[in-house]
DNA sequence: CGCCTGGTTCGATGATCGTCAAACTTCTTT
DNA sequence: AAAGAAGTTTGACGATCATCGAACCAGGCG
C-alpha cells in the first residue's frame, strides 16, 4: 500500500529521464532483492519517501560494497541514480518495476518491514 | 488472484500435517524463487492447481538437479511433500507462504506467468 | 590551493550455488 | 523374483557472487 502510494507520486512528479534503461525481468528483481543488504537499501529507500542520500542507505558494508549493490539494484531498473543539490541519490523506480511485476515491491518491502519491526 | 484463490481452496482441504516446518522469512523465500528451474516448478505447480508429480515439475535438468531445488522449495517452506496413490507429490503452500509475505505468490507468478505466455 | 567527504571502479579472495554422475531406496509391474 | 520408474543423497567441479582494500574522481570548504 505504502508503495503503490508512492508510484503514484512518483508517477506524477518524475522528471522524463528520456532514455533510461528498462526494467529487468522478474528473474533480475527477484535476484536483486534477494540479498539482504539491497533489501534492506530498498527498505529504508521506501521509508525514505523514494528518494535518498546513498550514505543513508547502508550499515555494516564498507562504502565499494555499497557501491556494487547499487549497480545491481540500477541494472535491475529498480533505482536510478540522479544528482540533488549536488550530492548523489538513490531513487526507486516504484512506478516502473510495478509495470513489470504488479505488487511485487509492496508485498517485499512489506514483509521486510514487518520482519523489521 | 490465482493464488489467492487456491489459498482458499488448500486452506480448506489441507490435511492437518501436524508439525512442518515454518516458512522461511522474506529473504530466504526470494532466495528460492529468485532461481529460473524453481521459479518454473512453482509456476507450473500454480498451473496444476496447486499440486503435481515431481516429474511433471522442470525440464531440460537432471532429476538430481531436480530433487535439489525441491529441497530448497521445501526448506523454504514454500512447498511440501507429500505422498499421493503411493507416488511423490510436490504441493505449494500457497496460504502459509501469503501469511509470511501476503501477495508475494500472486506477484512472482503473475509476473513469471506473463513472461511466459 | 589543499583537504575532506561521498561514490565509483578495479582486481583479488573466499564462499556460495547450480549442475551432473553415480549409488541407493522404494514402489510398481511383469 | 526380477526389472524398471521415480526421487533422494553424496561428492565433485565450475561458475557466480559478496566482500574488501586501494586507487581514482568529483564537489565543498578551510
Amino acid at each position: 500500500m505504502i508503495v503503490k502510494l508512492l508510484s503514484e507520486v512518483t508517477r506524477m512528479t518524475a522528471q522524463p529521464e528520456a532514455d533510461q534503461l528498462p526494467v529487468a525481468g522478474i528473474q533480475q528483481l527477484l535476484a536483486a532483492l534477494q540479498d539482504p543488504v539491497r533489501l534492506e537499501m530498498v527498505r529504508r529507500l521506501v521509508d525514505a519517501g523514494g528518494e535518498a542520500q546513498c550514505k543513508l542507505l547502508y550499515d555494516g558494508v564498507g562504502k565499494s560494497t555499497a557501491a556494487h549493490h547499487f549497480k545491481i539494484l540500477r541494472e535491475a531498473g529498480i533505482t536510478e541514480r540522479l544528482t540533488v543539490d549536488g550530492t548523489v541519490h538513490q531513487r526507486l523506480r516504484a512506478a516502473d518495476v510495478d509495470d513489470v511485476a504488479p505488487g511485487l515491491l509492496d508485498a517485499v518491502v512489506g514483509a521486510a518491514q514487518r520482519a523489521t519491526d
